[in-house]
DNA sequence: CCCCTTATCTGAACACTGTACAGATAATAC
DNA sequence: GTATTATCTGTACAGTGTTCAGATAAGGGG
């Protein structure tokens, strides 16, 4: 029986997870680019060359905990979405909102961990496990469009660009607020653009 | 005299701009976050610490390279703006799409130089110089918008949200296709999403 | 119970990095 | 032609990613 953190390392019991989460933690103090294996192993309390039993480079560290920080901005996601119950047409506006509303707010509270996730920091090499959780969040937002498409809220010539529209308005606002390029006193405000550029009736 | 390369490394005679101009090389290349200072010096025939001289450190270096994609990002979309003349509703509508397929193909073509630019790789700090450069891109897509306006292809109602929503489709696509995290067959679609979004008429 | 296989981790090593600093060098100003 | 000053070199240090031979312990089979 390993009671998780066994006594002198030998055999952490966990390591590969231990790895993500002290690099998530790393990350999310100084940033994907100063994240240093060795400082992480230091951290876990291992040898630096510890790591390379569960990846084979610093990339694939990073890469992987790109991979459960897509979960993560799921979670959360699904989390706030599920909040607003009803099957109104205003709660199915509210549901859209929320989707972009907790993109941004993620961003913005964890700016360096949502830079890791688009920085393109992973070279260009996408595991298909993280396309699978960035389809998730995409199906996410499929859903709520079809929603609103459903009570009439958007027009027949305008849904095929719902999905490129509303992402990318979100993820593009988002991200350059975050990278400071572009000053916004209230997120709301981009939302309500969004709701406007789709012609949402309101 | 220096007839600018001067012989034996001494006194070379324009090395900031040699140093931006070779780090731009390898950055195109390798991205900036295998940018090592060592082998720009190398690359020039210089000694690694000669770039102190100019540059504090390494992310110095990468904002002074920043700093010259901004100013050479609105060149070439000038550039290409300015081929399309006339004072028709037709032109004014064309250098609005120009405008956001110039970035676009900008992009596509230099994602590591693109990455650098906004994937916050020079820390926080952004200089008021970098500011500026990026205001005259943002100039010309209000002038682009005031355009439009002035023709009555946008509505009053709309056009406050003009360089939020163009500015963020624009940025947003390009930077989720070049990242691999969004499908597009052609941007011309996308193009066409942000008149949709507008209410441009057409 | 012990041995043996196998997964896991260590330690030392290598080549490379950014950066600091004292000194060499050459352009410039007088 | 000499002094001043900007510019570049050389050496050094601490820290990095990565490799690999060997140490260590966990688990299975007798």
């Amino acid at each position: 029986m390993t009671t998780a953190r066994a006594r002198s390392h030998y055999h952490h019991g966990d390591l590969e997870s231990a790895l993500i989460s002290t690099a998530r933690k790393l990350v999310r103090q100084d940033g994907a680019e100063h994240l240093s294996l060795r400082q992480v192993s230091q951290e876990i309390g291992v040898s630096p060359s510890a790591a390379y039993h569960y990846f084979p480079d610093r990339t694939s560290l990073l890469s992987g905990l790109g991979f459960s920080l897509f979960e993560e901005l799921a979670d959360f996601q699904e989390k706030e979405i599920s909040k607003i119950a009803g099957n109104s047409a205003r709660a199915a506006r509210e549901r859209f909102r929320a989707l972009g509303r907790t993109y941004f707010h993620w961003a913005k509270k964890e700016p360096h961990l949502f830079n890791l996730m688009f920085g393109n920091f992973c070279s260009l090499e996408k595991s298909s496990q993280n396309q699978r959780e960035e389809n998730r969040a995409f199906i996410n937002l499929t859903k709520c469009l079809d929603e609103l498409y459903e009570f009439n809220l958007i027009s027949d010539k305008m849904r095929p660009y719902g999905e490129l529209l509303s992402w990318s308005v979100v993820h593009g606002a988002t991200s350059l607020i975050i990278g400071g390029h572009l000053e916004v006193e209230d997120f709301e405000t981009t939302l309500d653009a969004v709701e406007l550029a789709l012609g949402i009736k309101g």
